[in-house]
DNA sequence: GCAAAAGTGTTATTCTTACACCCATGT
DNA sequence: ACATGGGTGTAAGAATAACACTTTTGC
C-alpha cells in the first residue's frame, strides 16, 4: 500500500496585470520563469514551489510570489488544485494553484531578464507541465468574475477615472463597452462614488476621480471569506 | 528547512441528496460518518481519507465515496483545497474538498447506522475539524450555482415532471417559485425539452415528462470541463 | 472655433415578476 | 360538480442596449 507521504505538495499562483502595447491597446500579461532543472529545463512556467510544512497555502502563495517575482499582490484567491498522476514526468506533484491580480504600478517591480519575462496571456508558448491548462482556467475565471464582481478594484489604484476603470474591463473582457452605460451601472451598483476632485492637464474636458467604497477583498474569493447577506 | 513530504494529503467530499421529511417539505442533507480514532473521536466528519499516489484526485474521492458510503454520484466537482497549519490539532493536513450530488433513489444505498447517518445540512452539530465551514461553504456554491446551471439535473432521474424539477429548486433555494415562469424559463433555456409521455394516475390533470438535452457533466465543473463557447 | 473626451437624456427591447384565468383529471 | 395541480395569457416594472445630444477642456 502506498503512503501519501510519497506525494509532493507544490503551491503555483497564476499572476495578472494589464499592459498597454505600443498601438496603446490594453490586455492582459503574466509573468514566467525559466526553469532551471529537469524536467522541462528551460520552458518557460508559472512562478511556484513546495509548501512548508508551517505555513499555510495562501501565504506560501504570497511568500513564493516576492521570491521569485517581488510582486505583492492586491487580490489572491485559490484557483484550483492539479492532481492528475501523471501530470509531472518524473514524480507525483499535487500543485494548488492560485492566481492574483498586480496593478500597473506594482508590475514593473519585476525584474524581467533572462529568468523572468511577461508574456500576453492570449498568445502563450508552450509551457512546462499542464501549465497552458492552468492559465487559460484562470483567465477564464478573471473574465467570468469580472462580469459580476468588482474585481476591477484590483488593477486600479485608490482613485481612478471613470474612463480607466472602463478600459480595466475592456482590456479584460476584449469589447468596447458603451461610455455612458457603464457609467451608469458603475454608479447604481454602490460599489463606487465621485470624489470631489477632478483631473486637470488633459486635453479636454477634466474627468471626475472615483473611488471604490470598502477593500477589494469584499469580492468572494473562498470559504473564509465572509458571505455576502441576501 | 521543512520538507513538504510530512505533509498529508487528504480527500474529503461533501455529499448532498434531498430527502423529504414527515411533512412533506422537502431540503438538502448529507451523509457523515463517524470519527473511530483520535483526534475527535466519535465526532461526525465529511467522508475521507488519504490519497493514493497511483490515483487522481477525483479518482480518489470517488473510490473513498464507494467504500464509506456505497455512492457513485451522479455529480462530482472539485469545491476547495483546505490547507491551514493548525486544522488538524496532531499533524498536518491538506485537504482536497470535492462536493457532489446524489439522486434520491441512489441515496437509499446509503446504510445508516452506528458510523453512517444522514443530517440536515441547514442543522448540523459540531463536526470535527474545519468541517462545519467546509460544508457551509458547499452549501453555498450548490445554491450559488442552482441559479445559473442546470445542476439541477444530478437530482433528478432521466425523465421528470417539470413540478419535480421545480421542486428541486424549491428545496435547494428555500424559496416558493411562481409555477407560470418557472416553466417558461425551463423551456426557453433550451436545457429541457418535453416527451410525448405524461404521469397518469395521479389525483388531477396528468403533468407532462421532460428530458434534460445533453449530459449533467455539461455544467461548468473545473478546468477539465470544455468551456461553453460564446 | 474645432476636436475629443466627459457626461446627460431618451427610447426601444428584453427580462422579470405578479397574478388572472382556463384545462384535465380523480373523487 | 368540484377540488387541485397542470398549463396559458397578459400586463406592469426593471434591466439592458443603442445612440443622439450637450458640456468642458486644450489647442
Amino acid at each position: 500500500m502506498t503512503s501519501s507521504a510519497s506525494i509532493s505538495l507544490a503551491v503555483s499562483t497564476v499572476i495578472f496585470a494589464l499592459r498597454t502595447d505600443e498601438r496603446g491597446v490594453s490586455s492582459v500579461w503574466l509573468p514566467l520563469v525559466r526553469r532551471i532543472r529537469e524536467p522541462h529545463l528551460d520552458c518557460w512556467a508559472l512562478p511556484g514551489g513546495p509548501v512548508d510544512a508551517a505555513e499555510s497555502l495562501e501565504s506560501s502563495a504570497r511568500r513564493n510570489l516576492l521570491e521569485t517575482t517581488q510582486l505583492e499582490p492586491a487580490y489572491l484567491e485559490q484557483l484550483y488544485a492539479f492532481g492528475d498522476v501523471d501530470r509531472s514526468p518524473d514524480r507525483r506533484v499535487v500543485s494548488i494553484v492560485y492566481w492574483a491580480l498586480v496593478r500597473a504600478d506594482e508590475a514593473e517591480r519585476v525584474t524581467a531578464g533572462e529568468n523572468v519575462r511577461w508574456f500576453a496571456a492570449d498568445a502563450l508558448p508552450e509551457l512546462a507541465f499542464d501549465h497552458n491548462v492552468i492559465v487559460d482556467y484562470a483567465l477564464w475565471r478573471l473574465r467570468t468574475k469580472m462580469e459580476y464582481s468588482r474585481i476591477a478594484q484590483a488593477f486600479l489604484g485608490d482613485q481612478f477615472t471613470l474612463a480607466e476603470l472602463r478600459g480595466v474591463y475592456e482590456a479584460v473582457l476584449q469589447k468596447p463597452l458603451d461610455p455612458a452605460n457603464f457609467r451608469r451601472q458603475m454608479e447604481s451598483s454602490g460599489d463606487v462614488v465621485a470624489t470631489d476632485e477632478v483631473v486637470t492637464g488633459g486635453r479636454h474636458r477634466p474627468p471626475r476621480l472615483y473611488r471604490y467604497v470598502g477593500d477589494v477583498q469584499l469580492v468572494d474569493a473562498g470559504p473564509l471569506t465572509p458571505r455576502i447577506p441576501a
